[in-house]
DNA sequence: GCGCTTCTTATTGTATACAAAATTGCGCAG
DNA sequence: CTGCGCAATTTTGTATACAATAAGAAGCGC
């Protein structure tokens, strides 16, 4: 993470993540280098990576720009995420050691107090719930289906939606993480693909529900900073 | 593809396709320069691309070789690709015109006289294989979802398949695709799905039958440098 | 005034030079 | 002879200069 491209990329990704670059922004790589404080070599570098995560995209013309979603994108990559998590719980379900399961207790027990606290700690909330799912990811011992997850989540869009989540929602998230676990203990696949799939479709008819009802409010109003 | 990184990009990538450049050799980015006859700068973006597919990969020292996979990461990799494919025919069922459904009748009508020539004409067979899949690709309307195929679908793994294939297992895929046609006329996503699952897990245990085959031969005979 | 062409300018693509890092090979001590 | 450490070489990472290309602006004819 100490390589110049690396921190052109964090940053880059930071600002489109946290808004505060919104889709449909151009990017000059000058302009970038500058802020990162590197030259435009690994800013293109770090624009190229973006753009296989998706969060840029190149017009005919060779300019890039953040991406903008339309909810129709949006679910199509919630679609693909859930059948690919799902998998992927299916696969850890199956291989999973006892070690991994532990920690990924000790995981859901601190999103557990994250998200019982007043007012419910969203930010922590975020950073369990990522190394909840990493864990599982990496148990389920496929670099391959790895690869094509970390360019399916959109940092921006969790962030969105776990921001749009209620008490309520954040609780129940910590609850299927539990029934995800006992999938686990007890090694059937198919019941933790279940809970899974069904625990990332929910996330994006919360995301819907919630995009809906700040569409309005987004084109009125200004871009949040974090 | 006028482009010096694209150039560097399919030039590399040819080499590793056809076997040029064998399975664990370092990829120098000066040597790949002079090869492709341009500056390390477009190399570099090449080698990321080509990161990115995963033909190449990166030791923690930064240097690049090219990836040599198991054939538990070859079934793996089938394993996402039938879901995904079978994802994609799903989609194309319920959203194909006729025109590109036409576009396919045709498409296919050509592979069968690739497939019934004497001999066979594989890489014929190969082009329009590519062809047809594509086209449903297109089909299915999911721009994530191509994203996410174009990565997975190792061309080098496709050609050995291919080459393997007897004459039999060519005239079985051709009818596999008649089907795929039928289900797609019907817009049963279900069967086109369930058709397109089976279509790649029986490319896989061709590749695997070939693969073991050949196996003995390549570590009594080869050069296994490194 | 409108549309077209052309020139200017802004932005990206490529090459090269230099800096940093890593591997290799050598020399030396034990 | 072996193991260690240092330095010489190779290789990658970054910066900068220059070339090519596309967007924008101004001028021209109509």
């Amino acid at each position: 993470m100490s390589r110049a491209s690396d921190r052109a990329y964090s940053t880059i990704r930071e600002m489109i993540v946290s808004g505060e670059l919104a889709p449909g922004d151009s990017l000059r790589e000058e302009a970038l280098a500058e802020i990162c404080d590197v030259s435009r070599t690994p800013v293109r570098e770090a624009l190229r990576r973006l753009e296989a995560d998706m969060l840029i995209h190149k017009t005919e013309s060779q300019r890039s720009y953040v991406a903008d979603w339309s909810l129709d994108d949006i679910g199509d990559a919630f679609e693909l995420r859930a059948m690919l998590e799902g998998h992927a719980a299916r696969r850890a379900a199956k291989r999973i050691d006892d070690a991994t399961l532990q920690a990924l207790r000790e995981c859901n027990a601190r999103i557990g107090k994250a998200v019982i606290a007043s007012p419910p700690d969203v930010d922590g909330f975020l950073e369990l719930n990522r190394e909840f799912h990493a864990l599982i990811l990496e148990a389920a011992e496929s670099r391959r289906l790895t690869g094509l997850l970390t360019a399916l989540i959109e940092q921006p869009v969790v962030w969105r939606t776990a921001h749009h989540y209620g008490k309520d929602e954040l609780r129940r998230s910590h609850q299927e993480h539990d029934e995800l676990l006992a999938a686990f203990a007890r090694g059937d696949g198919a019941w933790a693909e279940s809970i899974m799939a069904g625990h990332i479709r929910r996330a994006f008819h919360a995301y819907a529900d919630a995009h809906r009802g700040l569409t309005a409010i987004d084109s009125a109003g200004g871009k949040r900073q974090a």
